[in-house]
DNA sequence: ATAATATACTACTATTACAATAGGAATACA
DNA sequence: TGTATTCCTATTGTAATAGTAGTATATTAT
């Protein structure tokens, strides 16, 4: 159960174009220096974000990225859905068709508690809590 | 974040176990006919369950295996600890000096509080909790 | 004793998902 | 026109998971 780079660095990346929202698009080469990324793989980070409509893009010279909504309006578990994919602990848990023993079935019903209390944990924080708590605490580490 | 079949299948086999406990030991060629997994691999999971001292085992003929304990005092944390792992979701939250930034990084306290939550309920279901919940729906289906 | 049954141990192979790299096309600005 | 940037897609590398195989060792039953 450990998080992929995948998510972490893309929570990271989100995390600075929180901050920088409203000022304009931020380059990948920024975003790829500061949080120490190759650029060419935070590339294919971004897209799952852009195609899940959490960032915009601006192309060509002085484009870059920048997210689709205020931070406020972004809850830590959209991003980590597409990042992560879906927290499945087990197929029968979502697709109910998986297994014909579903409904009796009681070891998937802890893994449908877990799942939930997982997810009302990410749903409970938007970027803008986190970049606010970042800024309480004095300088801002993403270390995700 | 899906569970390993080494995790579903380890499950699986300790609640067959709970379920024949103070009967003497049961067989792996039982387990793996009732559960549709192959012995050679089911061989290995419950070798970690064995030095994890939740199983104990019997060589020989008539021999198997059989829990160390009476269910009730088998903590589903346990099991899941052991066979998929600790639960870490980034290295920084079990090892503070993983990273220099951990006293003010704040998603790090969001990863523990994840993890945290994941444990807890963990640690509130023993097999026994989870044989009764089984028996009071009527026939026994392990489909983790 | 010997045969049958079962765990114990160790090595190997296959498969998959994740992580990362690479090259070039399309777009926009100056 | 040249430079900076996103966009697209193919390829490769790497590690963890999943599964197979063979043989050794212990116990029971005949």
């Amino acid at each position: 159960m450990k998080l992929s780079t995948r998510t972490r660095y893309g929570i990271r990346s989100i995390l600075e174009l929180a901050e920088n929202y409203g000022k304009g698009p931020v380059q990948l080469k920024k975003i790829a220096k500061d949080q120490e990324i190759s650029i060419k793989y935070l590339e294919q980070l971004v897209a799952i974000l852009k195609s899940a409509g959490i960032v915009n893009s601006v192309r060509g010279a002085k484009g870059g990225y920048m997210l689709a909504k205020p931070p406020k309006e972004i809850k830590l578990s959209e991003c980590f859905n597409y990042l992560e994919g879906p927290i499945v602990t087990v197929e029968c848990v979502e697709d109910d068709s998986y297994c014909s023993k579903t409904s009796e079935c009681i070891t998937r019903e802890i893994w449908s508690e877990i799942q939930e209390a997982v997810m009302s944990i990410l749903r409970s924080y938007t970027l803008q809590d986190l970049i606010d708590r970042a800024k309480d605490c004095g300088p801002v580490h993403y270390q995700i």
